[in-house]
DNA sequence: AAAAAATGTTGAACCAGTTCAACATTTCAG
DNA sequence: CTGAAATGTTGAACTGGTTCAACATTTTTT
């Protein structure tokens, strides 16, 4: 179990680095496997987000509610993806999220001390959390563009068409709260399209 | 003038990571100084940005112009803030955004190879674009937070309160585009305040 | 298998923000 | 200093998307 725990995350930052079997042993022995039931939250409110996740099976989904209770979904995340309350985890300060599992999960957790020392342990993890910070950046930007520039019906074709896998696993409401829009409207969109 | 050049740039990596004289002086010497006039393009769409730009003295933003021809701004920059599309920069792929100078300003660019070189070099420099690539997902964040959560005024009021220094350089129809509304109603909103 | 909880759908009224058009004001190049 | 370009304002009609409420369907729990 540890071999195929290991092999995932190491599978993954030697896509980015080129890690050799040392590096890949201290690399992985920094993540902690852990299973979430659905429902289950990792990070709340006003506590600081102490870990991000990889998460090697499952679905999970970061989220605010707003002044009059709606959610707004920040971010969603299936297997390969990382998943935090990022201004938390980054800054150690209150988080302003909640990340709740979708479905029944296992995740590698790596704590923010911890990955810390990874750090400043070898150039060239630090090489791979930089990678992964500016992939995120990038994502991001793109995320705003798209938000600022389609029409809602717009943004779920996007989406469907990027992320195919994840349009099944996730509640029509959390998709409608990702894209900015209501679950009424995004069920107005989906039944629109089966006519023409 | 190299003197003055290196003392910003050096000011600002230094806030990050600690540089010996020798590592300052190999950093600074990366970015080469340059005048932009108002309204000229450093990145336009469908070339790659070669270089990413620190702001030394001026405004800029970058955008990209929806279908129907209406500009949507994703980002806007003054003293001490870099501005790219990051996007193509860090993928070295065809932009989608225009960056233009909104006022004559001072830059320092870095191109992308000496950036890579940089982080090849050392180890404290890798560090240093890491914690910026960290940084800049914790802004973008809490930007797809904000339009997800706050109406336009209330988006207004809190780019008002957050940088103050910005809202009397860039035009009203640029602080509009940034925060997704139109002139007209960035208009009113503040013509309203005025009154009660 | 039944009850409860969570999720999805539909209609109709509504509204935050847009659009268009005309005009006012400010900035800037020559 | 002047004219043109860029920027900002206002009104009135309009619309993409929301809200609310009631009901339908699916999933989960017991």
């Amino acid at each position: 179990m540890t071999t195929h725990t290991s092999s995932s995350i190491g599978r993954y930052a030697s896509k980015f680095v080129d890690l050799t079997a040392e590096e890949l042993t201290t690399f992985t022995a920094a993540f902690k496997e852990m299973k979430v039931k659905k429902r289950q939250f990792l990070v709340q409110p006003n506590f600081v987000a102490k870990h991000r996740y990889f998460i090697l099976k499952g679905a999970l989904r970061a989220y605010v509610v707003g002044e009059e209770g709606q959610d707004h979904t920040i971010q969603l995340a299936i297997e390969d993806w990382w998943i935090s309350d990022y201004n938390s985890y980054m800054f150690q300060q209150p988080a302003s999220m909640f990340v709740m599992a979708v479905e029944d999960s296992l995740l590698l957790q790596i704590s923010f001390e911890d990955e810390q020392q990874l750090k400043a342990a070898s150039y060239k993890f630090e090489t791979f959390f930089r990678i992964l910070a500016e992939r995120s950046v990038a994502f991001m930007q793109r995320r705003v563009i798209t938000n600022l520039t389609q029409t809602a019906e717009q943004r779920y074709d996007v989406f469907v068409e990027k992320y195919p896998a994840m349009v099944n696993r996730f509640p029509q409401y959390v998709i409608a709260s990702y894209l900015g829009m209501t679950t009424e409207f995004l069920s107005r969109i989906r039944n629109h399209k089966l006519k023409g």
